[in-house]
DNA sequence: GGAGCAGTATACCACTCGGTATATAAGGTG
DNA sequence: CACCTTATATACCGAGTGGTATACTGCTCC
């Protein structure tokens, strides 16, 4: 492996684990074997690591997800394939996942929040689209795209968390679980 | 005010906003107007302050979910005093429970989230019990204590989450909407 | 009134932080 | 070969980190 990815990996490890203001440049570049400049060479600065690792798994991440929610007349089906992606993204990707959760609930002023910002909204356009294109066939959803984006990406998170602790395993009858678990508080 | 109340005040804010370890002790004593010191002869250490933050906080916190979780042979009603509480905590103390949001997903070998984890361990007991106790009543649950708190808890916390942005409004509507959305969760 | 103690400030500590000036070595290209 | 670019290391920077030694003040209690 490469230096640059190398660091990308060790980069992902630390931050996944003791977040990007507890992890000290000094310590990256000791994991990854070489010295600073190597990485000051690639990536400009601490917070420029950061964004290269966020750009390039959410770059896959992201267009994984945007295929998920793409509408098919179906609500529910299309609401069972996201969640679906969801958790296997997370099963493949279970430090990022860590360090998205993290990041994704990190004090809205803190650099990590500001790095992670614009990739999250993104996925909230995602979905929220997704919600958009349903109304015109389900008619009640008139203003709640929002809502219902962001509660169904809440649910989501709260089982990966959960999987990411060893508490449930994230396997089909959860996807159904979860998706059926949805709808139903879009019609109640 | 004291210059303790003030310490722990200022320290509230900057933490929330900025995390526990974006956030310097100088800063912390400049915005109380004293020097650091009179902190450490408070606190003992940064960590010290944080312990004492969370302390007296979660005190108020859970003896207020404790009451609210007492079982009284009415699940969804419970549920219902329970989230209820939640909200109510959670719009008085808007400050706290972005820094308890943020500190309840931070990485798990960070000092934060070692610092935050009794307090949360003590919140998932207190939940896992009524489970406990209403299944005896309601016989469905065997063993899924655990899963259940950590959903219903879950839960909660998006909606939290979505009024701190100021996407939704923690009224009486969605009290009953949650609570009752999660009732179905666990029947189906 | 003197002793002791809580509270506070000045001034400092060693260490770590993110970041860089400079040099060197390797590899491709004219 | 000379030259340029890429990739890397040594050694360093100023600023900031958490934390403290010391001293002073004012209050309480014998």
């Amino acid at each position: 492996m490469n230096n640059r990815s190398k660091i990308l990996e060790v980069a992902l490890d630390l931050f996944a684990m003791r977040g990007y203001d507890g992890v000290g440049v000094q310590e990256i570049v000791e994991g990854a074997g070489i010295t600073k400049p190597t990485l000051y060479h690639y990536f400009g600065s601490k917070r420029g690591l950061l964004d290269s690792l966020l750009q390039e798994k959410f770059g896959l991440f992201n267009k994984i997800i945007k295929k998920s929610a793409l509408y098919n007349h179906d609500l529910p089906l299309t609401i069972n394939n996201l969640v679906e992606s969801y958790f296997q993204f997370a099963k493949e990707n279970s430090r990022f996942y860590r360090m998205k959760l993290s990041l994704f609930f990190a004090p809205p002023m803190s650099e990590a929040s500001k790095a992670v910002d614009g990739f999250i909204k993104e996925q909230y356009k995602i979905i929220e689209s997704l919600f958009i294109k349903a109304s015109k066939d389900y008619g009640n959803m008139k203003g709640r795209h929002r809502s219902y984006a962001a509660t169904l990406l809440g649910t989501i998170n709260t089982y990966i968390r959960l999987s990411l602790e060893g508490e449930v395993d994230l396997n089909q009858e959860l996807v159904r679980r979860v998706a059926h678990q949805f709808m139903h508080g879009i019609y109640s």
